[in-house]
DNA sequence: TGCCAGGCCCTCTTTAGGGCCTT
C-alpha cells in the first residue's frame, strides 16, 4: 500500500471567496497503516472569523493575527505533500479550498482526492451517521486533540481511512486497498457496492 | 460589521426536493 496524505482545513466559512479563506491546514502522511509524518499551521489570510465559527473551531481573530501568511503556509504544505495522493473527510469541501489557496500562490493540484465520507457511507451504512466525530466515537478511534482543529481532525480521518482499508480486507476480501481503488469505490452507487467489491476481490 | 455553498444521494425521482456533510 502506497503513501497517502490526509488533509483537513479549518476555514472562516463554507465556500472560498475573497472574504472566505482557510484559517488552518494540517496534513498527515499515512504509510502501512501508520501515521509517519505531520504538518500543521494556522494561516493568516487577513479575513474575519465570525463568532460562531470561532466557537466551533477555537480559532480566533487574535490567533490569526499572529499566524504566518497564508501564502507561506500553502507553499510549505504543498511541498510537504508533494505528489502524494490525497484524502479528506467530505473531500469536496477541502478540495475546493485546496485548489483555491493553491491558485492564489500560482500553483495547481497534481493529484486526486479520495473522500472518507463517501467511502464510509458505502462501507459502514449501519453507522449512526457519517460525521467524522460520530464515526470516530462509534469505531473507537484514537483522539489526538480538540475536534474541529486541523491536526486532530486529519489524524482522526487518517485512523478512519486505515479502519476502512482493514474492513475492505477483512469483511470483503479486498486486498488491494490503494488510493486508485478508493477513488473508484467512492463513485460506485451505494446499491451496487456489494457486487462491485465481489468483482475486485 | 461580519459576509453563508455545493456535491452527493435517496426517493413519494429523472420536468424535483430535501437531508447529509464540510466550516
Amino acid at each position: 500500500m502506497g503513501r497517502i496524505a490526509v488533509i483537513d482545513f479549518e476555514t472562516n466559512g463554507l465556500s472560498p471567496s475573497a472574504s472566505c479563506r482557510a484559517t488552518e491546514i494540517a496534513a498527515v502522511l499515512v504509510e502501512e497503516g501508520r501515521i509517519v509524518g505531520r504538518y500543521q499551521s494556522l494561516m493568516n489570510a487577513n479575513v474575519f472569523v465570525p463568532r460562531e465559527i470561532e466557537r466551533l473551531t477555537g480559532i480566533s481573530n487574535a490567533m490569526l493575527r499572529e499566524a504566518p501568511p497564508a501564502a507561506r503556509v500553502m507553499r510549505e504544505v504543498a511541498d510537504f505533500v508533494g505528489d502524494t495522493p490525497l484524502v479528506a473527510h467530505n473531500a469536496a469541501f477541502d478540495r475546493k479550498f485546496w485548489d483555491h489557496e493553491l491558485a492564489l500562490i500560482g500553483a495547481t493540484r497534481r493529484q486526486e482526492f479520495a473522500c472518507s465520507l463517501l467511502l464510509a457511507r458505502r462501507l459502514l451504512p449501519e453507522a449512526p451517521d457519517h460525521k467524522l466525530g460520530t464515526l470516530g466515537r462509534w469505531l473507537g478511534l484514537p483522539v489526538s486533540g480538540r475536534a474541529h482543529r486541523a491536526l486532530a481532525d486529519s489524524e482522526m480521518t487518517a485512523h478512519l481511512l486505515v479502519r476502512l482499508q482493514a474492513l475492505l480486507a477483512e469483511r470483503h476480501g479486498v486486498r488491494r486497498t490503494d488510493h486508485a481503488l478508493l477513488c473508484a469505490l467512492q463513485k460506485v452507487p451505494a446499491a451496487r457496492v456489494a457486487d462491485w467489491l465481489a468483482q475486485v476481490r
